[in-house]
DNA sequence: GTTAATCTTTGATCTGGATCAAATTTAAAA
DNA sequence: TTTTAAATTTGATCCAGATCAAAGATTAAC
């Protein structure tokens, strides 16, 4: 537990004690995959870190249909948000693989933050960078095509997996589609688009990438496949 | 100054000594309208705080699309997820109508932090609410269509107006179709669509609520005006 | 290894809302 | 007021992506 509340950006600068004293207050617990976390709304006395296993934290619609906001994996902070705003949880949390995650609550931390006033800088600093990340979410689902917002998560991909031109799909298609604010169909649709066009190669959960400059075209919208006779 | 820093959810609590403190090391500046306040991406050394008129925060694709993610007004600060995520500005600003802005250096700011900790979990306050707002401006943008959209932003304009059952829009309809997501042409048409279905009646900026029930279902997904011969 | 459950793909069709173009209306400037 | 510019509406057409339905492919369970 110690090492991912180390590992983690908002405690990275704690000491040995500091930590001890966090590990105290905090709880861990075991979930299953596709286990619920919190609910939209829910009230919320405390937030969550990953330790192992993969989060997504999503919205969902009366119809059911579902958009992921964020998957988070270790060792990411979630649900800070409420803990602040003294309002419920902004969205509903899922696990998407088996997992454990550490729980901290609320009252404790607010007593650390006193203590120690850099840490609450650095909870500044994670929920800045989240907020920056949303914007470009937003960005993303309403000013790009769907093309532009595939490319991009795929060379993305890549380069976090260690530019080796072959990624492997960190989740099911199914929530990919969901992802990036589309179906299963059209998602299947693009890739193969994708792939006759030969700028990938899919295999199950695994993607070849074959025209990397044709691909970050796509993804900063210089190009289309509209004209490409496939 | 000081009454709109005092105003403010994140110098509320500052004492007289705290907020002359607070203005001596602000900026006043005033803007025309349809004025660049900064622009997406741009290095930042500070944030901003409207003490009068309105400022958007938008982003802009390359054909010149934009999405409006906010739009402020005195007391509201702006921009200040990049200061502590030591990144650009996540977005473009720009006045809307005439407006006088305060501008709080970074460097400054920090100090006022390390005297006065309960400054910075204001901040959070401030940026979780954020965050929870672009959480549904998320779910409305890619999990609702538009007239449930445009109810909902009739009837919480009407909330905000003090419930007259007649609201004047704040700014042209124009800017309200890039707040909606959509275009000028669809906004005209489904107000159009909501005057004959006898919800609302339009003159100009001003929107007079006709039936408040129905447009409440359809703000919530219950009703739509698809079946409405009319 | 066979069966059942889950994912994924493919085909056919539909639709909300975008786009293009032109006419009106409203607001601003001279 | 008249002129000019900007904002809004209306009409015709188009299209990205959703939906519905069914077949195929993987994966997990027994």
């Amino acid at each position: 537990m110690e090492n991912t509340l180390k590992s983690s950006l908002m405690f990275k600068s704690f000491s040995p004690d500091q930590l001890k004293e966090l590990v105290k207050i905090s709880a861990l617990k075991s979930y299953d995959s596709n286990q619920m976390i919190f609910f939209d709304n829910d009230k919320a006395d405390g937030f969550f870190l990953v330790k192992k296993g993969k989060v997504k934290i999503f919205k969902m619609s009366d119809e059911g249909k579902e958009q992921i906001l964020h998957i988070f994996s270790r060792p990411e902070p979630f649900g800070e948000a409420a803990v602040f705003s003294n309002t419920g949880f902004p969205a509903n949390a899922q696990t998407v693989s088996k997992s454990e995650i550490i729980y901290i609550p609320k009252k404790e931390l607010l007593e650390i933050f006193k203590k120690d006033p850099s840490t609450a800088m650095n909870m500044l600093a994670v929920l800045s960078l989240r907020l920056k990340e949303f914007t470009r979410l937003i960005e993303d689902l309403t000013l790009k095509e769907l093309p532009e917002r595939l490319a991009s998560y795929i060379l993305n991909q890549d380069k976090a997996q260690g530019e080796k031109n072959r990624i492997i799909l960190e989740f099911s298609k199914g929530q990919l589609s969901k992802i990036l604010g589309t179906t299963q169909e059209t998602l299947s649709r693009t890739l193969g688009k994708f792939s006759k066009a030969g700028l990938i190669e899919v295999d199950k959960r695994e993607i070849i990438i074959l025209d990397k400059d044709f691909l970050s075209d796509i993804s900063s919208g210089l190009e289309n496949l509209k004209n490409t006779d496939i």
